[in-house]
RNA sequence: CCGCCCGUGGCGCAACUGGAUAACGCAGCAGAUUCCGAUUCUGGAGAUUGGGGGUUCAAAUCCCUUCGGGCGGGCCA
């Protein structure tokens, strides 16, 4: 929280604390809230301590206010006056000063003001995307990734030391499918009456690897053994499509600390290695010829660990990569951006983490919903020119990256979301990320218009400060002195769409100050605090756009 | 059959994680302004928070139940 924000809230929780001390004694009392009240009439902040206290202290709420109120101190605080209202609130008004500190704290903390050591620097790894290398990135990707890099940028600014990380699946399955696909689509180059098998990869891509293959080394690799081949395609592909999935993901602007490979964790013996922890464990058994995890024993249905065939599933390795994180390289946490498809395997993991002795609690996982893309009012599921789904490239050909950023971090991953194209392209109010972005550009304009007409603007005095007292000004204010917790509770709640939506709100609120306030040919005390503000508001517009990763334009 | 998630004015959504009269934006109605940046503002209308119970000073929020939608429950990933 905000120093200016957590003092003034300290000193009505000491002084509601103290009174209540004096009224009632020395009890225990429960601890209680101070909250901002959604309708202003109702003072800058209120708190319920007299609504929580009734029971234990057997009298009205309104009593226990009335006495609390009668025995209260505001010497040396922010707080000027107090009133009783409704149910039993205590509603606090504060000083004056209380709104210049909060203007002035901002112009000294610039860049920082929002950012807090709430988080107290525990290591934290966010894994997002982790597409398939198989191919191309699909539009869940795309949400993925403009949520997982800004709630990145959010825990970062709450205080905690976040890695980035993109695990890579070039291992398994999926692999194999990828060499078989290669290998027919490079035969097929050289022999007749090759049949595609309905579950491989039937992609434009796989056929151009199949050729830029057969340009360098021709049919050599025809008559060679079916697997040295596909070996050969596969190594010849996969770091081609690894190296794509990096450049696509930077043209998004999201760079990862960490590539992450799953074949790492089989080279390393640390798969096996999972087996045996889980085996030791006591809560695996054989039947049929497979090794079964007992996942009853936490509450969860039982899976297969190692096929009859000796080939380990697929969670074998994902548990390895989780106790890797956690245990290897002992991140405080891990937080994994997932499909909503995959909801049913966190419990699974948690549950093998919990045999393996690890704390699952330390694993998160953020499951976002499905986005359909919307034009002209109607669903698209695929792009008119290939027919093909829509990839993140095409998506970001079509709306501008900003567009596209702040769009997916507009609801709550949880939450079904139908991504607007034509909002997305529009330069008008009804675009959020234009109404932010012009909100940024018109302060701009109007500090190098009063800087053109020769306006010297200095350091605000606490009278000037004193001077906004507009019920607009001081909304503003104190809105501006919200975001340092609006942060937090974005990186407690993992919604970055918190951020979004405060961005917003702040424009507007900015625009209907601007909108009672004249700011240009006024007297100077006033102008220089109403410049002040300015500034202040076009600080936290650009921290909250730096955030994520969004352009903050000074013209537009 | 079982499990998870979601249901808020016509539409899109918010609600400080249990707080006061459920906020805001489109669309629609009435008006003002057309002046620092493309406008913006004011007023009114529209909600039994899917339905029904319960918990308590207080429920959109927690519990139970029911309906509707999405997704899972493979020796696929």
């Amino acid at each position: 929280m905000s120093q200016i924000v957590s003092l003034a809230k300290e000193q009505i929780v000491n002084s509601i604390t103290s009174a209540a001390k004096k009224a009632f004694g020395e009890n225990e009392l429960a601890p209680f809230s101070v909250e901002t009240p959604s309708n202003r009439e109702h003072g800058d902040y209120a708190a319920n301590a007299a609504l929580i206290w009734a029971k234990s202290l057997k009298k009205s709420p309104r009593d226990i206010a009335g006495e609390i109120v009668n025995n209260i101190n505001f010497e040396n605080t922010y707080i000027e006056r107090c009133e009783i209202a409704g149910p039993g609130f205590i509603n606090l008004f504060l000083s004056d000063k209380y709104y210049g500190d909060i203007l002035l704290d901002i112009e000294e903390k610039g860049e920082n003001y929002g950012r807090s050591d709430y988080g107290k620097g525990k290591r934290v790894v966010v894994e997002f995307v982790s597409a398939n290398p198989t191919g191309p990135m699909h539009i869940g990707n795309a949400r993925g990734g403009a949520l997982g890099d800004c709630l990145s940028a959010v825990l970062d600014a709450a205080g905690y030391a976040v890695e980035r990380e993109f695990y890579i699946n070039d291992a398994g399955n999926q692999i194999e499918k990828f060499g078989l696909s290669l290998d027919l689509r490079y035969r097929e180059l050289y022999e007749d009456n090759i049949e595609m098998p309905e579950d491989s990869y039937h992609g434009e891509d796989i056929i151009a690897h199949a050729k830029a293959f057969a340009e360098i080394h021709g049919d050599k690799y025809i008559n060679k053994p079916e697997s040295e081949r596909r070996a050969a395609l596969v190594d010849f592909a996969l770091p081609k499509n690894i190296e794509g999935l990096k450049t696509d993901l930077k043209k998004y602007r999201i760079e990862y600390d960490t590539w992450f490979k799953e074949s790492s964790l089989h080279q390393s013996g640390e798969t096996k290695k999972i087996i045996e922890l889980l085996v030791k464990s006591g809560h695996t058994y054989e039947s049929e010829g497979a090794l079964w995890f007992k996942a009853t024993d936490f509450d969860c249905e039982d899976f297969v660990l190692v096929r009859a065939n000796g080939v380990p599933t697929y969670v074998v390795p994902d548990i390895a990569y989780h106790y890797n994180k956690l245990e290897v390289r002992k991140f405080d946490r891990a937080i994994d951006i997932l499909g909503a498809d995959h909801h049913g395997y966190v419990p699974r993991l948690k549950a093998a983490l919990t045999a393996l002795n690890v704390d699952a609690s330390r694993l998160d996982a953020v499951l976002m919903q499905m986005v359909r893309l919307v034009k002209d009012g109607e669903v698209i599921k695929a792009s008119k020119r290939s027919g093909k789904a829509i990839t993140l490239v095409t998506l970001l050909d079509e709306v501008p990256i900003d567009a596209a950023r702040f769009f997916f971090n507009l609801r709550e991953p949880n939450s079904h979301f139908d991504f607007d194209l034509d909002l997305a392209v529009s330069e008008s109010s009804n675009n959020p990320v234009y109404y932010v972005q012009y909100a940024y550009a018109r302060i701009c304009s109007i500090i190098r218009n009063l800087e053109s007409q020769g306006v010297e603007l200095s350091r605000p005095t606490d009278e000037e400060l004193s001077l906004l007292k507009e019920k607009e000004e001081r909304e503003l204010i104190l809105y501006l002195s919200a975001l340092t917790d609006e942060i937090i509770q974005s990186a407690k709640t993992y919604d970055s769409a918190r951020i979004t939506h405060y961005a917003v709100e702040l424009a507007t609120k900015f625009h209907k100050f601007y909108a009672v306030c004249r700011v240009k040919d006024i007297d100077k005390p006033l102008q220089n605090a109403r410049a002040a503000l300015c500034k202040d508001v076009a600080t936290v517009l650009k921290n909250i756009l730096t955030m994520l990763k969004i352009t903050a334009p000074e013209k537009m």
